[in-house]
This record gives structure tokens, C-alpha cells and sequence, in this order.
DNA sequence: TCCAATTGCTAGCGCCGCTAGATACGCGAG
DNA sequence: CTCGCGTATCTAGCGGCGCTAGCAATTGGA
């Protein structure tokens, strides 16, 4: 049956549609203008065809949440491989981790804040999950001392994690960014 | 007119008691729980009353943080008062933070992640809020080194931050939790 | 050619935050 | 003491949300 191999190519198409579509509005005009209605005119279905892609709107957010963790991790991977020796990977890591949250905050929102219930333990989540936290910990490993890696990596995440959010929600000013970021750097890599 | 006076003090009442049961149910239930018309019920007025106080649900979600940004700077008071020395002080003190964040955790998100429209440069928010701020960088003093104090207390502050929100989204074993913020006092105090 | 299953649609449910317009109440003036 | 007015509060409803039941059209196999 050729037929039904073109059927399953078109669903796919659409549901990548559906992803994008949720992407693109969520980065243009922020998580409350994704609302399913608007989805369906997106894509050009009525809104029902959305639930036979995905359980809800949540899972909609997930996968916007999956292609964002593909895209981290290659940005963190790609700043480590450039830089010149350890201490300025470290540096350079955070730089680009700070980067793809300013630059898509939104996206960072559905991975990190919002959409609680992301498969952790299943599928294809931890895989580039997992490739990203993996690129942190061999950042982290050569300045970590005797400490545990995988507890100076999740806390220099934290780092990370915690500099981004307080200053998206205006916590913090952004002048002194840079200053902050370099604190953290440092006291991680010494 | 001591009417006047009276009316006044029933209003200030009511107000209190929107706050409170706002404070509770999220407390119980979830910020999703916390609807107008379900805090109307619990007040035993209409819903149009809860507008007459507030422009909206999120200022009530405000008015709960900023009751949080008291407690919290009274939490870290009284840990670094009771700390033996400035080590131990970074120590209890970020105890303390995780320790309230944990135990309120609706709270802790209408002060740091929802609710973003704090009008944080103005009236009494400040003043809570910079308690809690101070407190944090007199803590952070001893041990800032070199460094900038405001830019350490900041960034000491997101990585207590960073710990929290990510534990509590699932993003972080909660078991591990007590070598994480080991690991990050004795970065910040050394 | 006809049937059955799949696919997508229209319509609607119960909820949300918020508001317009009507009503009951209480104070001050005559 | 009564009356009129301003205020306080209510009922009812708007538009929009996530989601789903049930119908219509299309398609592939007997």
C-alpha cells in the first residue's frame, strides 16, 4: 500500500506543522497567544485535528520543549568544542547557554518552567536532554575539584537557570549581567 | 463621621481576607485553583466585589507575594542572626531560602515566577523585598572576596533560585538536593 | 458497486477573567 | 421624619479558553 506510506508522510507533515506553528507563535507573541483555535487556523484544520496528534495542549508545549532541547544542546556542544582551554569553556558554555534563553525565551519557558509533566523518563526527551547536561558536566569536570561532578554540574545549571529566569521576570537588571555571569564563571571554575 | 471610619476598617477587612484566601488556596490547591469566582465564594461576596479591591486576579496574586517577600525576609533574618560564624551564616541562610520555597511553594512562585508586573519600583514592595536582599548580601559580605558585593548577592541569590525552581519542576533528583547546596554555599564562601 | 472504516468537521459543554446595568442600602438635607 | 442621591453590591452576560461528542464526507477493500 503506497497510499497509506502517503498518509503517514502527510499526518507527519501536519503534526510538524502543528509543532512550528506552536513555535513560532509562542516566540513571536508568547505562550498566551498559542491557544488552540489559533493553532487549528494556523495549520488550516479545524481545531479537533489537533487532538489527534497530541493528547492536549500540553503536549503540544512538550514537543515545542523536545526541539528546543536538540537545539541547546548543539549550541553547548559547539561552544565547548571552540574554545581555547578549559576555564574558558566554562565561560564560554554559560555565555551560550544565557544566549539561547535570551534569544528564544519562550521556547526556554516550555522547557524549564512551563509543561511540568515532559516525559523525563521515556523516549526521546533524555536523549537530547541528556546530551545537554552531558556537555555542561564535561565543561564542569575539569574545574569541578574533588567535588561530585554530577552535583557541581546540576548546581552550576542552577547557576545558569536561576540568572536567566530572575532576570527575564525583571528580578534583576540586565545591565549587570555580564558582571553576574562572570561571578559565576568564576566561582565555578577555580 | 466615625461611620466612615468604620466602613473603611470593614474594607480593609474584606481585603484581607481576599489575600488570605488567596494565600490559602494556592497554598492547598494551586495557583489553577485560585479562581475569581471561586475566592468570591470563599469571601461570601459576588464576584465584582474582588474588582472593587484589585484590577485584577493578577494584582491579587501580587498582593499575596508581597505578603511572601515579608515572611521570607524575616526567615532570613533570623537565620543569620542564630548563625555561629559567617561561613555557617551562608550556610543557614540558604537553608532558610530553599526551606521556605519548599514549604510555600504557591508563594514562592507568585513572588519569583509568576505575577511578573510586580510594581517593583514602588510603595511597599521595595522595602520587603530589599529587606530580604539585604539580609542576602550582608550574609554574602564576609565571604564576597574581591568581588562586587551587589553582583555576588545577585548571582548567590540565582543559584538558591535556579536550585529551587528546577527541583521543584522535576528537572532535578530531590534526593541529591542537600550535596547541591553544598556544593553551591561552599562555591560562594570560600 | 456497495459497505465499512477512517478522517475531518460543526456545534457545544463547562469553565475562565472581567464588566455593564440594575438594585438595594444608608447618609445628609429639608 | 422623609426624601433623594450616592455608594455598595448583585445578577447576568460577554468573549474566549481547552476539550469532546456526534455527524458527514471520503476512501479503500470485497
Amino acid at each position: 500500500m503506497s497510499t497509506q506510506g502517503r498518509r503517514e508522510r502527510e499526518r507527519a507533515k501536519r503534526e510538524q506543522a502543528i509543532i512550528t506553528a506552536a513555535r513560532d507563535l509562542a516566540l513571536t507573541e508568547g505562550w498566551d497567544a498559542v491557544t488552540t483555535r489559533r493553532l487549528a487556523a494556523e495549520i488550516e484544520y479545524s481545531q479537533p485535528v489537533l487532538y489527534s496528534h497530541f493528547k492536549g495542549k500540553d503536549a503540544i508545549m512538550a514537543a515545542v520543549a523536545v526541539e528546543g532541547f536538540a537545539e541547546l544542546a548543539t549550541a553547548l556542544v559547539s561552544a565547548r568544542a571552540s574554545a581555547a582551554d578549559p576555564r574558558q569553556a566554562v565561560a564560554d558554555v554559560a555565555a551560550a547557554y544565557v544566549a539561547f534563553a535570551q534569544q528564544r525565551p519562550a521556547i526556554y519557558d516550555a522547557m524549564f518552567t512551563l509543561a511540568v509533566d515532559l516525559p523525563f523518563a521515556s523516549q526521546d526527551v533524555p536523549t537530547d536532554l541528556a546530551r545537554g547536561f552531558a556537555e555542561l558536566s564535561e565543561t564542569v569536570r575539569p574545574v569541578a575539584g574533588d567535588d561530585d561532578l554530577e552535583a557541581v554540574t546540576e548546581t552550576f545549571w542552577s547557576g545558569l537557570h536561576g540568572l536567566v529566569t530572575l532576570m527575564r521576570s525583571g528580578r534583576l537588571r540586565r545591565a549587570d549581567h555580564d558582571r553576574r555571569l562572570a561571578v559565576l564563571v568564576d566561582r565555578f571554575s577555580r
